[in-house]
RNA sequence: GGACCGGUAGCUCAGCUGGAUAGAGCAGCUGCCUUCUAAGCAGCAGGUCAUUGGUUCGAAUCCAAUCCGGUUCACCA
């Protein structure tokens, strides 16, 4: 049972309300008895007092003045007096800063907050609130392990899923798998050509690495075939290709090569080569100089240099850049239609077909690699502490949404164009026209998106359904929403994108060409014996069993990870710097990690009856500042919970973790005449101790549950 | 070109439903372990909140324009 259903006489009404939400309950009916107002709680701003000044929350009253038709002071004063007339429980006292109203809060309401929740485990949760919602995150392929970039979108749904049900909802965790289509038979193939045989078991390798591998070669191989490929077709020679190919490449081939056309794009590609040559010997971070040219900042040069840089920048104009780009994209269109001509490709291609057949081989093959890599898979989610509560895979849910789509010409939202093509005119919504079935009766990615959006509402008859889906996928998701809006599906309002934002290394984005992703497994394995390497160094756990000091380490280093992706604001792309994401110091997993552990080891000293016959104590002296600091912190994580579940954002509850750890640590710490003012063990009598050991035990809870919401442990000692 | 997102300290980020002198962490510099865990605490230094205009008693926050960066507008998924 949570604490909130204890009745309490006094406070009884507080306790089912935040302290914040009272004061503005309250203030509202001050200024409708004192200015015969209709102002409800919703419409009055409550913040945080400034330190400076004597209280904890501060009204801000200009917005009464307009029909109090006094100065802001005058207003202050006559809703402060009022406030503590009628409210004497919950206003102590106030004081009035120009238009601002301090309120101190009646240390009773701290105590008796303290006293009710500091024993509570499961601080924070409330009640089921009857609505349904499905998280759908992680939605891995399977033809490669996870790296990086899925770690943030795995983090993120666990955390907002944990998040949403603390707020009370149901939650159904759903994860559809991309098990099928070109990229697995690419594995396949690789596999079937170069592997003689291997298994995880033969090499010792992880199932979800082992595919990979062989993806890996595929793409090296379709490389060096396309490569003679390409060079034919730039020589003008299209013996490679038939039928529309040939005189899509006859165009690109032409255009590419008009006199003027050519002549800038070899301009520029000479301009860049002094460019580059020219930055090279201003600094060896050549990028950089580079970069700084072109955007016409000279500063890595001097006199003759300096004029030189200059004149590069400007002959390297509008026009020509605009014809590189145009050729770049040339090049791709070339290439792309080569890679598609070579003998490994078609070989893929077709096994994609016999797939699709259902050709047994193909079948048994596909099976057998696939539970390779769900093997590997299960044993990384597993440490990463990632679970789901239904799977689905594309291989099921690739041919749904052709019957919606027929649905949806039979009701006219979708329309047939000469070539047999579905599509769907969205300009009206400021969007464009977008395709839904090909010509040949076929799906697009969207098609599979609209019949697995009403899949899902068959199962679980949700209320809302979350996807959490990097930001380039924005528009994709939107034009989804209003399809299904469009369609009149039931499902259609409760689609909501949890859109993040890519995440980048120091020096750009992740590229497989260029063999910078970061391995999620490679990740916490470094993560993990980083913080092994500090916590031996420290020296602090030596009595530690082998099997504890292994979770320990687990704790600490995916804790470490598990907070700097989380400490993002999700929608905002963020730098993964490797060197601060397994620092332990400051706005870190490990520092509040910490910070438990410390208060843990305070209540250590006291014994079980100790600490359980704190339930009934209620202190009634005075509180001292930081005693009344920790305990307003402490209590505002219900708010908190709330803004981080209507932002879907587990940010919110990072930010608020790190600020309540470093509240105790202050808290802790603070000495006058070498003394520390808030010993609890040493505390100056036995009122202060019961008071500062039901502190200490709120946070912990509240640090353990803010922590486990991100999907973090938090140890008892390290 | 259209749409969307971002631009806050040297770096990474909070703050953005308008409120008091814009905050953390890291990096730099000072102090603090005979003491309930120094993975800590206290302090110093560091800012034209991209720019310009507007709304307002009040703008980092809202509006408009501009500049810079990113994503997207595929008969790929």
């Amino acid at each position: 049972m949570p604490f909130r259903t204890v009745t309490f006489a006094l406070y009884h009404q507080l306790i089912f309300m935040s302290v914040v939400a009272s004061i503005k309950q309250a203030a509202a009916e001050a200024v409708q008895a004192l200015y015969q107002q209709p102002f409800t709680a919703a419409d009055v701003s409550v913040n945080t007092t400034k330190p400076e000044f004597e209280g904890e929350y501060t009204i801000v009253v200009f917005p009464f003045t307009k029909f109090s038709r006094q100065k802001p002071e005058e207003t202050a004063g006559a809703i402060g007096t009022w406030l503590a007339e009628h409210h004497p429980a919950l206003v102590a006292g106030f004081n009035v800063v120009k238009g601002f109203l301090n309120l101190s809060v009646h240390d009773q309401f701290w105590t008796s907050f303290v006293q009710n929740a500091h024993h509570n485990t499961n601080v924070g949760q409330q009640p089921a609130n009857g609505k349904k919602v499905m998280v759908e995150y992680s939605s891995p392929n399977t033809n490669k392990p996870l790296h990086l970039g899925h770690l943030r979108n795995n983090f993120l749904g666990f955390s907002v899923s944990e998040i949403l049900k603390a707020n009370g909802f149901e939650v159904v965790k759903a994860n559809l798998v991309n098990d099928r289509g070109i990229h697995i038979c690419k594995s396949m193939l690789a596999w079937q050509l170069f592997a003689h045989g291997d298994t995880p078991e033969s090499t010792g390798k992880k199932g979800d690495h082992l595919v990979g591998d062989y993806y890996v070669h595929f793409e090296s191989i379709l490389r060096d075939q396309a490569e003679p490929i390409i060079s034919r077709v730039l020589e003008g020679n299209f013996g490679d290709f038939e039928g529309e190919q040939v005189e899509k490449l006859i165009k690109l081939h032409a255009a590419l090569n008009k006199p003027e056309f050519k002549a800038n794009v070899e301009k520029a590609e000479k301009l860049r080569h002094d460019i580059k040559a020219l930055a090279r010997t201003a600094s060896a971070e050549t990028k950089e100089v580079v970069s700084r040219i072109e955007k016409g900042d000279f500063s890595d040069f001097e006199g003759e240099d300096k004029a030189r840089a200059k004149s590069l920048h400007q002959e390297l104009t509008p026009a020509i850049k605009s014809d590189e780009e145009k050729a770049d994209k040339i090049h791709d269109d070339i290439k792309e239609l080569s890679r598609n001509r070579t003998e490994i490709m078609q070989q893929a291609k077709i096994m994609l077909q016999q797939w699709e057949a259902g050709n047994p081989e193909v079948r048994a093959l596909w099976q057998t690699m696939n539970s390779w890599v769900y093997e590997g898979f299960e044993k990384t989610y597993k440490r990463l502490g990632i679970d789901f509560d239904k799977m689905y895979f594309e291989s099921n849910t690739y041919l749904l949404g052709k019957d919606v789509v027929e649905e949806g010409l039979r009701k006219g939202v979708f329309f047939k164009k000469a070539d047999n093509s579905v599509w769907i005119d969205l300009t009206a919504d400021g969007l464009d026209e977008k395709l839904v079935l090909r010509g040949d009766g076929t799906s697009v990615y969207i098609t599979q998106d609209i019949g697995t959006a009403r899949l899902k509402y068959d199962d679980y008859h949700m209320d809302q359904s979350i996807y959490v889906v990097a930001d380039e996928q924005n528009y994709h998701f939107k034009v989804l929403k209003l399809i299904m809006q469009k369609l009149g599906e039931p499902s259609a309002d409760g689609i909501a994108h949890l859109s993040y934002g890519m995440v980048e290394l120091p020096h750009g984005r992740m590229k497989s060409r260029e063999g910078t992703v970061v391995d999620a497994d490679d990740l916490v394995e470094e993560m993990v014996s980083t913080a092994a390497k500090y916590t031996e160094e420290l020296g602090k756990v030596k009595d530690f069993t082998e099997e504890e000091l292994r979770e320990l380490y687990e704790t600490i280093g995916l804790g470490a990870m598990k907070f700097f992706l989380l400490k993002v604001d999700p929608k905002k792309k963020m730098v993964f710097n490797p060197e601060e994401s397994i620092d332990i110091h400051g706005f870190t997993g490990p520092f509040i990690q910490y910070s438990h552990a410390r208060i843990r080891s305070i209540l250590r000293e006291f014994s079980a009856e100790d600490l359980a016959a704190l339930a009934s104590y209620r202190h009634n002296d005075a509180l001292l500042p930081m005693e009344k600091e920790l305990i307003k912190i402490n209590e505002q994580f219900g708010e908190v919970l709330a803004e981080a579940g209507r932002e879907m954002s587990p940010s919110v509850i990072a930010n608020y973790a790190f600020l309540l750890a470093q509240t105790f640590n202050s808290f802790y710490a603070k000495k006058e005449s070498g003394k520390y003012t808030y010993s609890v063990r040493d505390a100056e009598n036995e009122d202060k101790r019961k008071l500062r050991l039901q502190i200490a035990s709120l946070t912990a809870n509240t640090i353990r549950q803010a922590m486990k919401l991100l999907g973090i442990r938090v140890p008892e000692r390290m």
